[in-house]
RNA sequence: CGAGAUGUAGCGCAGUUGGCUAGCGCAUCUGGUUUGGGACCAGAGGGUCGGGGGUUCGAAUCCCUUCAUCUCGACCA
């Protein structure tokens, strides 16, 4: 056995660090809190970003670049935001090295420092603003829909492959706007776009909501988030989009003038999901095997691996698969003809299996006399024998059926593990066990800074939609007794 | 940034009362036999023992120092 995992029993993060090294999706660089995204990880980030750049075209918006590093001093411009990055930014104070006296080594030349140093971006809302203050004159210049794809740095403490790193990928979405109404409707919008990529592309049921005043982007005045509920029970923040009202407009002097002729401040929004939808991706659906990948995010959806003795009866069983590899890739289809004889049968499947393909197709001497061959699925483990009559749309139509399948299995599993509690005794015990807690809260941030203090739970979010009868109903502040309008929902998040 | 642990071949580890040429498993390479669930035999290559300094006739082993990683806290998409 070459390759073991970690039972998620045992250690579920060591499972999970397992699993991120040994499909092959990234590893640890020479550089602290950054990995790097191997071609297998990175290919499944494509695949999201094929995915979600489409939604985002048809919904209106197009892609620009802004630059990687910004001015000091624009941080500094929204109270709010400085407050909430400060802490996490890498700065860049020289711009040349030169080498030592000894001739051993390069140094920073001191010669060369920055009259204003510089960040490397955190998120892009300020070098954003100071631009489109120049694009927006007039009503008629609005909406702007701009999207970029992009790495952002922030300087973590602790990192973790994928769900939290120092430097990352992802996409931020920057809009502006005549009105409010128009602003706090794209927020809503985007929210929606990435719930329904959530869902139905990565196959992770979410949880829609606003975040508290505590959880809230620095310098948006509502967060809408989506949740995950990952299989140890902990939350995972998947996606956010902001409305970020005029702030960023005042902070850089963004006016324009409205149908009655008036100057107004523009109305903002910015929304991103980053590869952190890859550590999601991994803990939602993969079992001890290895990864459970769903087959609209699968780089390989079928693989298909010959079992021969000798190269006349490899040549044999290539031929009988070759229409069927056409046929399969005709429909749409990806997929690996594995007829390497470097490795054996039993190895290939071990294999794929920790990559996570959907399905793999297995043809040796017996089944290619009996004109048939063997189907495994990933999701259910399960192995059957077809003919090869049909064998390419049933393929296809297995494909769907896993896509559902492991949605289904993700949505079952939430609703076993979202629970209402009434007490503050009860959520002590219930939380322990993971999972969302829906409970009243008086909606202030003392006592949800008590509840993250006392039981490391937090506010996810206030859910848009209902999941237990009565959820949207009032009650009373499980900890002060004070009137709740309507259940919160809890969890342990990463 | 606080507490603890660990650094020996690509990976996982043994060796640490100071003492021969630093070892084992996996992986790699060569040749052969194999191929329906992680094959077998034979041979081979691969090491600044994390770095620096010290003690000593002699250091992977003892001392000092430094760096890195992991776990747990604080902080966070």
């Amino acid at each position: 056995m070459a390759k073991e995992l970690t039972p998620r029993a045992e250690n579920y993060s060591q499972w999970y660090n397992d699993l991120v090294v040994k499909a092959d999706l990234a590893e640890q660089s020479a550089v602290r809190g950054c990995m790097v995204i191997k071609p297998y990880g990175y290919s499944i980030w494509e695949k999201m970003q094929q995915e979600l750049d489409r939604r985002f075209k048809e919904t209106g918006h197009v892609n620009a670049y802004f630059p990687l590093l910004i001015p000091k001093s624009f941080l500094s411009r929204e109270a709010k935001h400085v407050e909430g990055f400060a802490k996490e930014c890498a700065v860049v104070t020289h711009y040349r090295l030169k080498v030592n006296d000894e001739g051993n080594a390069v140094v920073v030349d001191p010669e060369a420092k920055l009259e204003e140093e510089l960040i490397v971006r955190p998120t892009s809302e300020t070098i954003i603003w100071n631009t489109y203050k120049n694009w927006i004159k007039s009503w008629r210049d609005l909406p702007i829909l701009c999207n970029q794809w992009a790495n952002v740095m922030r300087w973590e403490m602790r990192t973790r492959p994928f769900l939290r790193t120092a430097e990352f990928l992802w996409q931020e979405g920057h809009t502006a706007h005549e009105t409010y109404e128009e602003a706090e409707a794209e927020a809503q919008r985007m929210l929606n776009v990435y719930a329904d990529f959530a869902e139905n592309v990565m196959a992770v049921p979410v949880v829609k909501g606003v975040k508290s005043e505590t959880e809230r982007f620095a310098g948006a005045v509502d967060t809408y988030t989506i949740e995950a509920l990952m299989q140890d029970g902990k939350a995972l923040q998947s996606g956010t989009s902001h409305f970020l009202g005029q702030n960023f407009a005042k902070a850089f002097g963004a006016q324009f003038q409205n149908r009655n002729g008036e100057l107004e401040y523009v109305w903002a929004t910015s929304w991103g999901v980053s590869t952190r939808l890859i550590g999601a991706l991994i803990m939602a659906h993969s079992d001890d095997n290895g990864l459970v990948l769903p087959p609209n995010l699968a780089p390989i959806q079928v693989v298909i691996v010959p079992i021969f003795k000798g190269e006349e009866q490899l040549k044999q069983i290539s031929e009988k698969l070759a229409p069927v590899i056409a046929e399969l890739k005709q429909l749409g289809i990806s997929v690996k003809y594995d007829d390497a004889d470097t490795k054996k049968p039993g190895w290939k499947f071990a294999e794929y299996e920790l990559k996570g393909v959907p399905v793999r197709l297995a043809m040796g001497a017996r089944d290619m006399e009996n004109g048939t061959i063997e189907v495994a699925r990933r999701d259910t483990l399960t192995k059957e024998t077809k003919s090869l009559d049909g064998i390419a749309t049933y393929i296809k139509d297995l494909l769907a059926d896993i896509q559902k399948n492991i949605f289904q299995k993700a949505v079952d599993y939430r609703k076993q593990n979202i629970k209402t509690v009434d007490t503050y005794e009860e959520f002590k015990q219930e939380i322990e066990k993971g999972g969302f807690i829906l409970a009243h809260w008086d909606g202030t941030a003392e006592t949800e800074a008590k509840i993250k203090e006392e039981t490391k739970a937090t506010i996810r979010c206030i859910p848009f939609d209902s999941y237990v009868d009565g959820d949207k109903e009032p009650g009373k502040c499980m900890v002060t007794g004070k009137p709740s309008k309507c259940r919160v929902l809890f969890a342990r998040a990463y």
